[in-house]
Formats: C-alpha cells, structure tokens, sequence
DNA sequence: TATTAGTTTAACAATATTGTTAAACATTTG
DNA sequence: CAAATGTTTAACAATATTGTTAAACTAATA
C-alpha cells in the first residue's frame, strides 16, 4: 500500500503523529504537517479545526500505546519474577519500536499537567498501579520476596526501561555508540535490567 | 538581596534560565521572559541581540551545572564502592536543587543534536568517560568486581538517578505523590540506588 | 447529465511573536 | 555642570504562524 492509497485524514494522522511525536506542540509547525502529508494548511484546518485538536489526537493516541504494553501482563498467572521479566521484555520491545514515544509523553505532560490528568482518566494506568501494588505486597507478605515499598520497585523498572531512550542523543554522543550499536545494547539490556530489578526483591 | 539590588543582565539572566529551563526554547516567550525580569521586550534585545543568542548562553550555563558535580569524583582515592556511592548521592543533591535541568537538556538535545554536540565540546564530559571506562576495566583487571561493559554501567547509573526527575510530573499522578512525597522518596533512593548499581558489579 | 455532497486549493485575514528605533532618562566623568 | 556614555521605554516594523473563505474540482447518484 503507498502513500496514494490512504485516505487523506489518515495521511493527516501519519504525518501530525510524525511531526508532533519528534518537534513536541510548541515546536511542530502546521506546515511541517501538511508538506509531510503532501497536502497543504487548509486541508489540516478542514479535517482537524485547529492545532490543538489535532494534537490532542495525537496526545491521546500516544499515551494509548505508551500503557498498553504495561497493563495486561501483571494480570496472568505466571510468578512475580517471570512477570516481571516479561514486563521489561515487553516494554522494552514497545520502546524499540517507539523510541520518540517517552520523551513527547513526558515533555508534554511536564508543560501541561492538566492535559496529561485529564488523558490519563481515559487509560487504565491507575488500575495497573493499583494492581501492582497489591501483587507486590502480597507477595511480600506471603514471605517470597523481600519487603519493599512498591513505588521504589516501579520507579526502578520506568527508570531502567524508559531513561536510555529518553537520553538516547546525549548518551550516544557521550559514549561515542551509533543506532545500531544503542539497539543492540537495549537487547543486551533486557536481561541485565530485568535481573537488576529482581535483586532487590530477591530473598 | 533583593530583586531590585541586582542589575539588569542578572535580572535578565535569571529570569530566561527560569522560563527556559521549564518552557523549552520554542514554548518560551521574550515577553514571558521579560515579564518575570520585571522589564519590557526591548531591554532583552538590548542585552541580547536575539532569542537564540539569550537562549545559547543559558543552554551553556545548564549544560555546565548539569555536569559539574559528575566529574570530580572519579579522581579521588577512594574505593570504587565509594565512589560509586558519592557519585550517586552527590547526582541526586544537584538533581533536587535543579529539577528541571535533565528534561531541558534532554529536550533541546533531542530537538538539536548538533548545537548539544558543539556544547559538550566546551564539557570535559569525554574525559569522565574515558577516565570512567578506564577505572571499571582496571578493577575488573585486578579481579576486585565483576566484568562489566561500563556502558551498561554508566547507563544504569544514568537512568537511576535521572529519570525519577524527567518523569515526575506523570510519575507523580500514577502514584498520588505530592512534591514533598517525592523528594523523601528521592532521598530514600540515594542507598537504594547506590546498592542496586554496585549489586551489578559485586563478585 | 445535472445536482449534490464532499474535497482541495489559492488567496486572504487575523493574530502572535520577534526584532528595531528614536527619544527620554540616568549616571559617570572631564 | 555639561558632555559622553550607557540604560530604559514606548511606539513601531517585520516576520512567522495560525486560521478562514470562496471558488474550483471530484466523485457519487438521482
């Protein structure tokens, strides 16, 4: 399928997720846009009123698929230290895949908390951080690992999934690696990060 | 010392770091600048030729503070368990006074890779990583830790102490902290951190 | 095929933002 | 104190960006 064959909201949609996900609202240009989907201004206006809807589109379908990786997996019947290899598996797959994903998320949510408050009711993320908490606890209870408050477990999982992509230029500009070099670095990663995070739950 | 004490550049100076640091370059307005200086428009103009060259020099000056407190450490002759450790607590310390420093670096680097990279000419961060990779590989040479790629190393360190700041505002919602809640939690994670990071390395 | 509804464009309008200038004001110093 | 230098302001100009409109075009269909 080329170009030529979408209609022209989703090229709109393509080009609006494209440009905002890198540039961030402020920076992104509604002419940017249009020359990425090959149409011009007014045709953004007439499908999408303004800026700001449009961007709103883009937000809510980002932060859909930045927290749809997360929450399914908790809920099987595997143990906790399978679980939580899987989750750093997984995330860590989605962010290769999206690598702009956590910086516009986090950029955007910093410069408008509202914003980010309001999309966030319509994602099940505090019915993950609930059923985290509740895992974590009773596992601990149960005696089969270390007590911890869950926060400082969750904050260590985000931390080593989400920040090498988050500061992917510098880092690779500090450690003189290319693209390739940082993919294969975060599959090598998806082991030692995941064995990290279950130490400090480790008996 | 008050504001009205201070000359005019320094007003200036202070007020575009502010604006700045929190907005970004492109969400940042000479007049929101202005306003908080206490000035109008023109003054910046004066001062500052242009909104680039305003912004060139605070982008200087952050990137300098963001890295300070990283180099000194390594030279000194303590342990590398200890200097692992004062790495990590003296990070965090700058990281609670400047909250807002990761996600702007990050931000415009992301945005400009190349005026990040002419920026870091004027940083010895290089010569942190050279002299960082150098004390992993001799300590791994004597047998005192396991071997280790100090990229991963450096990158779990990173991620462990910067992303707590760069995610907070969406953090902070997902688990109903409040800014109090999360500079306790911070401080907690010093030892945590530090434990978890030399975990990775400990025979 | 003539009508309709939907699509697309080019030209225009409105607004937001940055940058400039000339004149008023203040401060220093010969 | 008066000339010179530096500072500040208000008004203006230029540019960039978003948003609107009317008319041309296209495709479906009565």
């Amino acid at each position: 399928m080329t170009e030529i064959d979408k209609n022209t909201e989703q090229k709109i949609l393509d080009a609006a997720r494209k440009v905002f996900t890198r540039q961030g609202f402020a920076a992104a240009r509604m002419d940017d846009i249009a020359q990425e989907a090959g149409i011009n201004r007014a045709l953004l206006h007439y499908y999408f009123r303004s800026k700001q809807k449009l961007f709103d589109v883009i937000f809510a379908e980002n932060m859909g698929n930045f927290y749809s990786s997360f929450v399914s997996i908790l809920g099987s019947d595997a143990d906790l230290e399978t679980k939580i290899r899987s989750l750093v598996h997984a995330e860590i797959d989605m962010l290769l895949k999206n690598q702009d994903l956590p910086l516009f998320i986090i950029s955007e949510a910093s410069r408008n908390p509202e914003m980010m408050i309001a999309q966030m009711a319509h994602v099940p993320v505090r019915q993950f951080m609930i059923q985290f908490v509740q895992l974590i606890n009773s596992e601990a209870a149960k005696g089969n690992i270390k007590a911890i408050n869950p926060i400082h477990l969750l904050m260590h999982i985000m931390s080593l999934c989400i920040f090498p992509f988050v500061g992917r230029p510098v880092f690779m500009h500090v450690t003189g690696t290319d693209m390739s070099g940082f993919e294969n670095l975060m599959e090598e990663r998806k082991n030692i990060i995941a064995d990290s995070v279950i130490q400090l739950i480790k008996k």
